[in-house]
DNA sequence: GTAGACCTTGACCCCGGCGTCAAGGCCAGG
DNA sequence: CCTGGCCTTGACGCCGGGGTCAAGGTCTAC
């Protein structure tokens, strides 16, 4: 099939499919006329990919999972490769689930603070605004 | 004071401060020369700023607090539009920690199933005796 | 008078993961 | 033959928060 299909296939753009490529993350062989070519396989390896990405797996943590795929695995995290990922990502997780929740809790302290002190200063009512997009990506440890 | 001496005093740099200029969160007054000139009420504003960058708010996120700080008030959380932020940011981050919070589920369910599936192949695979080192001889990359 | 430490503006670079043109090739249907 | 729909490569844009030059002005100390 050609990229377009395959795009449509796994949901996702033709831009993304010739990104992957240049990454060297799923190559394409090519037609004649120099289109490029994708088969079953390769929607396999494309959707490992997506959903490791679903994760919010970095392109170059899915790498291992489609090395083992292509290597005739019968899954992505059949490989020790994978499974060290796997790891990572977890105490990734981890981390930033316990550095979130220790800011929380001082954010949380702070407002009750402010609160308070408002409260002792005046009873006048804040009014409601509009509740924008609240947008969390999950970051490594960013520093 | 300058510009230099402001941004080691609140631990930041002047290239900091020139983009927080230019966003027109810390506008700064100018000396005969062209010279960035600031205060100690600056150095209040900037130190709210970086506590609450620190904290992970975005910079357009620590407006209303030095908006708040510059209308005379005596902190940064003491007006209403300030402790919305709060309220939103806490939204936002209960949101993300749930969200993290799924995924390292998923993520270490996938871990001991993907683990589990190795365990039964190795055993299978290897006879009796000791268990050394679970490796695999996957063809590293290049293949 | 000159070194050197400070200051100015402007402009490009970085990160990931693409979106979005732009200019042109290839192929099928009417 | 033309239109339209696919495809190709290349290149710039974006987002946040600055880092890092570059070229030049200003002030102070010796």
């Amino acid at each position: 099939m050609r990229i377009g299909e395959l795009a449509e296939r796994a949901g996702t753009t033709t831009r993304t499919l010739r990104y992957y490529e240049s990454l060297g993350l799923l190559p394409a062989r090519r037609t004649g006329n120099g289109y490029r070519s994708y088969d079953e396989e390769d929607l396999r390896l494309l959707q490992q990919i997506r959903t490791l990405r679903d994760f919010g797996f970095e392109l170059e943590e899915t790498r291992p999972f489609v090395d083992c795929l292509r290597s005739g695995h019968p899954a992505g995290d059949s490989c020790p490769a994978s499974l060290e990922v796997y790891r990572r990502k977890l105490a990734e997780l981890d981390e930033c689930i316990a550095r979130l929740g220790a800011i929380r809790e001082r954010v949380g302290t702070q407002l009750v603070r402010a609160e308070r002190a408002r409260a002792e200063l005046e009873t006048a009512a804040t009014a409601p605004g509009g509740a924008p997009e609240p947008h969390c990506e999950l970051a490594p440890p960013g520093q």
